[in-house]
DNA sequence: CGATGCATGTTATACCATTACGAACCCGAG
DNA sequence: CTCGGGTTCGTAATGGTATAACATGCATCG
């Protein structure tokens, strides 16, 4: 059995407005702009947003309530979020070269660790 | 002008629900909790909620759109939490000891952080 | 007193996310 | 081929989170 590959409609519409955008976009968000493609209702949007989360094409922005597409396809591990609160715009960078300490600190609490997020907000280089 | 002390009514009621909590709590968790005290309206939850944020009396959870009371009183600085999936224990720790490497990045990449968001999704040790 | 500031109260609304249910579709087993 | 099972799709309804807008009460300060 091969893990499914291809992506359905809503879900190449859904990832590729997503890798359009800079800025995170809120599933509503998406469906506005998606509205004239056939997308009617927001559980259609969280469906795709789901699996894409699942195939880990996107990623979830907690402060935000709001989606990126990953720009770090290759990387295995979780990834981190520069957020502008200026202009909006969301950089993603690698955790694992940063999480160490923290992951010492949750062994020490025997701790199992399933997910991290870490999210920075602040002013990018351009905004600041 | 000597700066606010004291805690209002409502926000010694959010407060005192908060610190008798192990687990996160939703600000309609709050709202049904103190209806009997006085408490009608979302609104006069945030209110409260606000100005304890403010005060750094408490921390909200973004990925479970809720709060906790603050259980490092005297520290400064950002702080992290593991937060347990099975029991929903939520944890405080200090982040200052485990930033560095982050903050590196930040400096880096000269974006300015305002904010940092940590949280760890996973189980504890009682729930493993 | 009058002005200011802050806390409050109330209503309404906006925004985010999921449940429930049924129909359509694909595809493999018998 | 036809029957199931699994996945997608459509639609409606609902539940959960958060803020806007506006009016009122009350203390303090000049």
């Amino acid at each position: 059995m091969i893990g499914k590959s291809v992506l359905t409609r809503h879900q190449e519409l859904v990832y590729r407005h997503l890798t359009g955008s800079e800025k995170a976009l809120s599933a509503y968000d998406l469906l506005d702009a998606l509205r004239g493609e056939g997308l009617r209702a927001p559980v259609q949007v969280y469906r795709a947003l789901g699996k894409l989360i699942d195939h880990g094409l996107i990623h979830r922005i907690e402060s935000l309530n709001a989606f990126v597409a990953c720009t770090h396809e290759g990387h295995q591990g979780a990834a981190g979020f520069a957020i502008c609160d200026a202009c909006g715009e969301v950089e993603e960078f690698p955790l694992p070269d940063h999480l160490a300490p923290i992951d010492h600190w949750a062994a020490g609490r025997a701790f199992r660790v399933e997910h991290t997020t870490v999210e920075l907000r602040g002013r990018c280089q351009t905004c600041r």
